[in-house]
DNA sequence: CCAGTTTGAGTAAAGGTGACCTTAACTATT
DNA sequence: AATAGTTAAGGTCACCTTTACTCAAACTGG
């Protein structure tokens, strides 16, 4: 029943804030075509004020009272980057009180999935940009370089025992499309046949009636997500 | 920059709430004999004012302004129950609105392992208890009972891949008693063979030259963890 | 029509897991 | 003193999964 009167407000130097405040960040991933090939993409918005005004940073901002946390984020997603997410988890709660340099802010931080070629942002004033994870910029805004690292950790792990590639694709796709999304995230090739093999017994993809013609090549078959909307194995409601 | 000036107020009592406020939870898990074997088992503390008063709550409280999450919740642990934890991980953090019914609080959630059989609680003037996880009370505060399955449906699958049973013996044990760990967090038997040898190419654990005499039975050997203080695999610094 | 590509199917070796058997070493009982 | 009962510790075998590799199918472009 500690219940302190006074409110957290800008606190940091102030001597008013009692306790740390909160935000969201998250963590957005998607996959731009490169050469013949793609490469993992994260979504990064340029500070435009103090503190580290001009560096790169995960877009995310308050969580207003009465607003969930994935809620939060979802706003987030969409106001600074007019992105819908197809995929949406929790990652972790950052909360070092020299994070940010003028108060205690604690950041939960969720990462994000965004199907197709997600090239044109619909974004409002703020200059956003996609950056390949391999070639992030130096230094990034408050701790984001620690949570990037932390996302790309989970979503290389994730995708070794959970469906979560499909959200980085559109509704239909090949087993070769599949492939190269998993070869991109984890980083190294996988075999054709061995990764055909596994992915249908797993049960995760159903198969079309359509292929893709046109190519120098045997027609591949279209395949879809088989429960879609894949969510987290546990979710928490809260 | 979101600083918006109007934020939503509507904060529970306290008038001054622009924002959420934050705390800790802490999921602390024990093993207790129980006839000739172990069980399962998580400390709980009465609540004595309101809300939910007199119900069952999970060990937790604020987060002080310049403390680092881990931080309180070590404090919250130590303060309320007088144990060291040798392992604790950040689990989730919930934050519905409506969690608390009377203001918008976030609650970080962690669960802590206590090594030995850690029947003598150094408590303080709160009513404390083990309890175990088959019988727990039907209701809890808050959303503690969703937090609860949440780190027990943790801890059942992180110790399939990651050495944390340790975590819940004195520093020697005998594989029989390793096992016995692994069996009362599965809730299944295992093979003693199989369970051997597993362990044992894992490298996780190093034999003593020490073993138990006294038993009707040939004498087990000592074992200790290889890398003492194994922390999560990825230990986030912030 | 042939070269080149990817699709899609199959096969054999290697490694891990689960079920089961056997011996070792000690205590308690007869 | 012998024996029954217990757990420790080591081994084998069948089965499954993974990995590496081979091969035919189907299409396009020259």
């Amino acid at each position: 029943m500690v219940q302190s009167v006074s409110a957290p407000k800008a606190a940091g130097t102030t001597g008013g804030g009692a306790w740390p405040t909160i935000g969201v960040s998250v963590v957005i991933f998607g996959l731009r075509p490169r050469g013949d090939s793609h490469e993992l993409v994260v979504l990064l918005v340029r500070r435009e004020s103090a503190p580290f005004a001009g560096l790169w940073a995960l877009p995310g901002g308050w969580v207003h009272n009465g607003e969930g946390l994935e809620e939060a984020a979802r706003r987030h997603l969409l106001t600074k980057t007019g992105l819908h997410a197809t995929y949406l988890e929790q990652l972790y709660t950052f909360g070092s009180p020299d994070r940010d340099p003028r108060e205690h802010r604690i950041a939960v931080a969720y990462y994000a999935l965004v199907p197709g070629d997600p090239v044109g942002l619909a974004i409002g004033k703020r200059e956003a940009r996609w950056f390949s994870v391999e070639a992030l910029p130096k230094r990034l805004a408050f701790d984001n370089h620690e949570i990037l690292r932390y996302a790309l950790w989970r979503l290389r792990n994730k995708v070794g025992y959970a469906d979560v590639a499909f959200q980085l694709l559109p509704k239909n796709f090949t087993l070769s499309q599949l492939r190269e999304v998993y070869e991109v995230i984890l980083n190294r090739k996988l075999d054709p046949t061995n990764f055909r093999r596994k992915v249908e017994a797993s049960g995760t993809i159903v198969p079309t009636s359509s292929r893709v013609e046109g190519g120098a090549h045997r027609p591949p078959r279209l395949y879809r997500c088989a429960r879609r909307r894949s969510q987290p194995e546990f979710t928490p409601r809260s």
